[in-house]
DNA sequence: ATAGATATGTCAATATAACTGACCCAAAAT
DNA sequence: ATTTTGGGTCAGTTATATTGACATATCTAT
């Protein structure tokens, strides 16, 4: 018989308190840098996404992003600004925007990125393969439930 | 030698990526209940904290959200108002105040967390006990590093 | 060609949750 | 007796999101 003592609530409930921590540390490691280009959370998630999904269209972002088009319009228009963001029309559709990190915003992105990645590259350092593997794996299975 | 590969930015990237989907799905699952009772998430994150801290002072309170007395009293406010939660006055120390959750409140609790164990529990459901526990593990050192 | 659907942009008002800064009181610690 | 600590509160502001309405250009299907 399988053993489900791990599922016990309790623990399915330090398991709620422990992602809530573990996404606020992860993303208020680089506030300071944000601050700096008078940025905040909302423009870090979207350069974030747009890095990791080079060209992503507007609607592909609002999809990750989970927020409206109007507050993510707010965000764009910062970054374009101050010339972060290069946007695209679509050669096939050119209805479509794709969006794209220049230089400065590559940039940036990079500065962001190295706070963040202390706290996980030394959370994860000291942990074997299996572990980071299965961490994934968990975390993947949360978020496609 | 330790093989590193799993530590390469992108994959350092991803995980900061999934930990914002898994932080964001987890916690809007309850939102509609929440809303019955006129509460955000704000309420929602005090609330689960003071389930699993029972008599948790105000400072230690804070300590956990990390945010101002002045937004915590907003929040705090509401639940007492609603008679979700219970203040005693410190016995050693009287300056101190105890917050528990009362009858409502646990009430309130359980549909939360009802709602939010669903994700959880079907994602651990398929996994060995050794990913859970390695899961936990990796998401320990990333919230104290 | 035209009608409808889609992708995006934008105006305005509002909600939520946080912030800073300034004070206050009561009780504990020194 | 004085200082420090734990907590409460007023006022104003900022960051990020929302709803709702409407506009424009382009694509798709008939």
């Amino acid at each position: 018989m399988k053993d489900l003592l791990y599922l016990k609530d309790d623990q399915i409930k330090d398991f709620i308190e422990q992602i809530f921590y573990a996404y606020r540390e992860t993303y208020s490691d680089p506030r300071k840098i944000l601050k700096k280009y008078s940025f905040g959370t909302a423009h870090h998630r979207a350069i974030h996404i747009i890095e990791r999904h080079k060209g992503i269209t507007i609607s592909g972002l609002l999809n990750k992003l989970k927020i409206t088009k109007q507050s993510l319009n707010r965000v764009l228009r910062d970054l374009i600004k101050n010339k972060s963001v290069l946007i695209k029309k679509g050669e096939i559709d050119s209805r479509q925007r794709h969006i794209f990190l220049n230089e400065k915003g590559q940039k940036l992105f990079d500065e962001i990125f190295s706070e963040q990645k202390k706290r996980i590259y030394n959370a994860l350092k000291n942990s074997d393969s299996d572990s980071v593997i299965k961490f994934k794996n968990v975390l993947s299975k949360i978020i496609n439930e």
